[in-house]
DNA sequence: ACCGTCAACTTGACGGCGTCAACCTGTGTT
DNA sequence: AACACAGGTTGACGCCGTCAAGTTGACGGT
């Protein structure tokens, strides 16, 4: 293993820097963080284990370094998205944040299905949820969504979560195919389905019988 | 730590179980997987840590044995819901399936957010899936929703997952007060989602201004 | 009543993990 | 030339999963 020269005074950040990298790299090229050690990282950037910590409290505050990195990505693609027609940005949104979490699905694993290790949300999540508001706002303001902006963002985020998140842990489900459609189907039925709910009263289902109806009329109409 | 008395041959199984129960109370209590370990495990069962070895290949088996208890108390509440009108029964499942995630977070964790151990779906986990497939199914019957009843059924359950997984990892998003409220939300926004995408051609979103009026009327007749 | 047998369990150890206290070592300042 | 201090290193601790080898005690056969 050959060591790293020695950083100069003032210029500790750099070795942050390296061990950032490495951890990542750790992370992408084993697929799962139970790799991610901190003999393994220390090893990588050619420094002895415990100088980690002279740049991270600990394990944790590592992996969570390496998260926010991922929370800035995505809220990058998130908004590079929100351009247009609001209804079409939000099926944009849905289909890249999918697209997203399947292209880095350890990262994703680690963002979002970990116990919660500090209290609040980080700033870089909380920016990258309010680009989502933003454009369920613009949604609403257009008249095809209808309530609270930030529950109706909630909800659309689950949808699109729970897609990418079963598809990540759950690979041998019987999926089909084409995920890509699959994934599709899954923003669309999270958008028309919160169309539809805006408009209906809450607490009461309209019977079966009666909404297939009126639904194949719309249908019909709309195409 | 009191000493278990010695089983008799023969009745090697019942060690089994007492391992089996010790693993669950631990993660409830403890609140976290990271808690379970095999000393752990061996200390409360009044055994000693090899001799879990004796009916669990290794931990990863053992928590894998624990997750099979869930799918099964799972696919009871699924099965239990299956009754009456398919549409209603739908959304009860998914209101039982987000009430039983939220009940057994850590459980939940387990069994949907850990890393694939072991390669194809649990027998369990698989009957589950069944039962979500046969109640959509019967909505197929009855004309509300159209389509490969296994692919919908992937959709809905990618829906409430979605929702179950992102209210327990993510406790710290702006989540309303309301969690029943949002949970159900969720589900019926899967239902409307899925009974209207049923109807739209494929790949063709409708303009926003189309669909919002057309929404509005029907909500109107429908209500 | 004794005894060998074998399932059921224990002992003790190994290597790897996160973490910490204590020590070193160069670089820039005076 | 002496010093101070940022930027590391060494060595150790306790916990983890796991395994090879030894121990114990109930039971069937004589």
């Amino acid at each position: 293993m050959t060591r790293r020269t020695r950083a100069r005074p003032g210029d500790g950040l750099l070795l942050r820097e390296e061990i950032l990298r490495a951890a990542e790299d750790l992370l992408i090229e084993a697929g799962t963080e139970e790799a991610l050690t901190l003999r393994a990282v220390a090893a990588r950037t050619g420094v002895s284990t415990p100088s980690v910590y002279l740049h991270f409290a600990d394990k944790d505050a590592l992996v969570e370094a390496v998260c926010l990195r991922v929370w800035d990505e995505l809220g990058r693609l998130i908004r590079e998205q929100s351009h247009g027609d609001p209804f079409r940005a939000l099926g944009r949104c849905g289909r890249a944040y999918i697209r997203f979490a399947l292209g880095h699905p350890v990262q994703y694993r680690v963002l979002m299905m970990r116990p919660a290790t500090t209290e609040g949300v980080p700033p870089a999540a909380a920016a990258c949820f309010g680009h989502m508001v933003a454009v369920v706002s613009a949604c609403v303001e257009t008249g095809i969504l209808r309530g609270d902006p930030e529950t109706l963002a909630l909800g659309l985020w689950s949808a699109v979560h729970g897609c990418a998140s079963l598809l990540i842990a759950q690979p041998s489900f019987p999926w089909p195919d084409d995920l890509d459609a699959f994934a599709d189907q899954c923003v669309r039925m999270a958008g028309f389905g919160s169309a539809l709910l805006s408009r209906l009263p809450e607490h009461r289902v309209p019977a079966g019988r009666v909404l297939a109806a009126e639904l194949d009329a719309l249908a019909e109409r709309v195409t």
